[in-house]
DNA sequence: CAATGTATGTGTTTTATAACACAAATTTAA
DNA sequence: TTAAATTTGTGTTATAAAACACATACATTG
């Protein structure tokens, strides 16, 4: 356990729905948070368990990934920082459907379901926000249904990449992704057997639209990749 | 178009989330709805439309139909009276990402958005609602993500069938699935081929689970449907 | 009420992708 | 620093479900 002030992302960073919040508001917020750090490869929660308190990662990547049909898992959303995780099931009043396991080291705040909920009666605008957050998420999910169904392997994987992309980022280099996933990750987020993510995977290589390094994947034809997505 | 008065079901109804405003902000929705209706097969939106307020099916029953990847077209909610259709578009600022066509005919009360907004930001029990409405249906859409793309054909059907149960309930007789679908719509909300919906209903039948007489489908083994349902 | 269109039903073929099997490389642990 | 475990890579086989092709039944309409 942090010191409080030790994370002031939450609350600091550009895009945090926490600067909606006037003075008064903001400081119970802040007399009531509370910083956690978790390293990698650990769980901060499980599928099923009940969430208490609204989870806001401050630093570091996580992927929520939830149990299928015969031991093949499904990555169900990846996340950078600053943004909320598990707060679909907290805002539901249900059990969480998918766990939350870090894959670098990170920072949490967590701020306690009454003082949230305090804080969402206090202030319309703050309360309008999440309802635009989860409506736009829905909106995601409601797409991400029809291209794991619908897509073929090549397209599926491909949108992925782009899902990566658009989450995480490039290194400095401007092709390399941000993030450093296992094959057998890359199929779960896929919706794929591991050998066919890698099969696939090293198509694109030999096409010459990504290449590889060991886990380092780097965009060499952004419209390609974006093409294969789009009609696979 | 319809008088203001003819329907009541939209803030009368049991579940409705109008009954958390008071008097005064009912008044503010009584004054500012429009009440419209369709007949069956009418399109009530299409995919890609700009959402300009609340829409509240009052009497009638409605699917949400998305376009797929070379016309395979997917219903992602079927919703029965009374319940809002088309309020994540509006809540996300976004075009709608699939169309609302009456299958059965339809009465609809509008809300505008701007009324919608004071109503959300004057009373927090109200926004918390809605809050938790769109949390328990992105939890829906990620449970039928896993199912659509682990179960095999007979779970997915199944599911459907459960589904439909579920939303539209049973005839008198307690087990007529109170919903008349074609096949293809059936096949459209369980991510198969026609002819796949058709066959696989056809094996129902001749298990005993269910029984056919044209869109009439009636449950006989409710127990055996879940099971299915799960292990497919 | 014929005629045309649409929905349902069934058999056959094709294909995308999972499942399996194993080898090589890499990481982790002893 | 070797052994064990895990991850990556590749070829082969098996299979679930799509695609296709008709036939029949049912609706709709001129």
């Amino acid at each position: 356990m942090l010191n409080k002030s030790d994370c002031q992302k939450c609350s600091n960073d550009k895009n945090s729905i926490f600067k909606l919040l006037n003075k008064q508001e903001r400081s119970i917020f802040e007399n009531n948070k509370q910083c956690t750090s978790y390293k990698k490869n650990e769980i901060i929660f499980k599928e099923g368990d009940m969430p208490s308190g609204l989870i806001c990662l401050c630093y570091g990547k996580v992927k929520l990934i939830k149990e299928g049909v015969g031991g093949r898992d499904q990555i169900i959303r990846m996340e950078n920082s600053v943004n909320f995780i598990g707060f679909r099931a907290l805002f539901a009043g249900e059990h969480y459907i998918a766990s939350a396991v870090a894959i670098e080291d990170c920072t949490l705040c967590y701020l306690d379901k009454k003082t949230l909920d305090k804080l969402i009666k206090a202030n319309g605008n703050f309360a309008l926000e999440i309802i635009t957050i989860l409506a736009k998420e829905l909106g995601v999910s409601n797409e991400r249904t029809l291209s794991l169904t619908q897509k073929h392997i090549r397209g599926r994987l491909a949108e992925s990449l782009l899902v990566l992309i658009n989450t995480f980022g490039y290194e400095d280099d401007g092709k390399t992704i941000k993030v450093y996933l296992s094959r057998e990750d890359l199929a779960n987020l896929s919706n794929m057997t591991t050998s066919n993510a890698i099969r696939t995977l090293s198509m694109f290589a030999s096409e010459g639209v990504i290449s590889i390094e060991g886990r380092r994947l780097s965009v060499e034809k952004f419209e390609t990749l974006k093409n294969i997505s789009s009609l696979g």
